[in-house]
DNA sequence: CCTCGTTGGTTCGGGTTCGAACAACTGGTT
DNA sequence: AACCAGTTGTTCGAACCCGAACCAACGAGG
């Protein structure tokens, strides 16, 4: 109906302060991590989701789905992981085709040992320095995003 | 000092829903504008810069700061801006090792072709499917994260 | 049993990104 | 005038990521 060819002002300027915290946040937990503890953020998110799931493990694909990447994405970054130790491959005991990644205790390791930093750094970045309303606000805000991309991410 | 090593629920759940949906609407953006007008993300972005610049050029430098990409990332997208005849190169005046990136009048054509399509899909994610107050707070927070982000970066 | 459409995961090719190293230049200081 | 710390933009090597193509295996329906 009306739809103008241009964001206006107040749209443009929360799209544009999206963009810009979400790329300078990125970046700057990228080099944290990969400074502290050798781990590109990808891969921290990996070990984060294994962690969570029962037993550490998770098949690739509730991986895939579970991370923010996609399946070749996934399959190379496990490959990455599984060469430094920190993950090991099993065969999928229902499914012949399916493979479970899991934890190893180094990869255990590593995560612990990488926790503290990351979460201090998130803290600051994304937590501190925001009022109680603000802060409230916000995440009110993305997940109410989240929910709407979900149902049409399917 | 109380510093715990992972992050609380409220913590953990909004810095996830910021992930996500970094993520999601970052593909979905990128796949809109690739497909209707053959432009990645980071070039659509590039040629919002200059046009929001006076005469549309600006110096390289000024660019990636403004853009979210690193110097070299700049040249290269640059480069192929100028390949598809979008962006001009011109030597900077005052200053020899300058380099200004110019739109062309086809830039100025491609991002006016480019732009409804673009605007209506960020309406349809990111503004639209939430309340006025959910807007406003989202907004809110999005600027004061920036402004505090703004204060570690300068 | 046997299709046959779907799913799981890897491989491959190409494009994109980054940081470090580099060379050319600037502007201020002595 | 000669220096020198800082800036500008590019190049280079490596890592990363995606979509498409692919093969093998599932499982529902005949």
């Amino acid at each position: 109906m009306d739809e103008p060819a241009w964001l206006d002002e107040h749209e443009l300027s929360a799209w544009q302060a999206f963009l810009a915290t979400g790329a300078i946040i990125n970046r700057l937990v990228e080099q944290q991590l990969k400074d502290d503890s050798g781990l590109s953020h990808s891969q921290y998110e990996v070990l984060v989701r294994l962690s969570d799931a029962p037993g550490g493990e998770l098949r690739m694909t509730e991986l895939a789905g579970a991370a923010f990447t996609s399946k070749s994405g996934l399959t190379y970054q496990v490959a990455q992981l599984e060469k430094a130790g920190l993950v090991r491959r099993r065969a999928c005991p229902t499914d012949v085709r399916g493979v479970i990644a899991s934890l190893t205790d180094e990869g255990w390791a590593a995560l612990r040992a990488a926790a503290p930093g990351h979460a201090a750094l998130v803290r600051e970045l994304f937590v501190s320095g925001l009022s109680r309303e603000e802060f409230a606000g916000l995440t009110s805000g993305l997940s109410a995003l989240l929910g709407r991309l979900s149902v049409r991410t399917g």
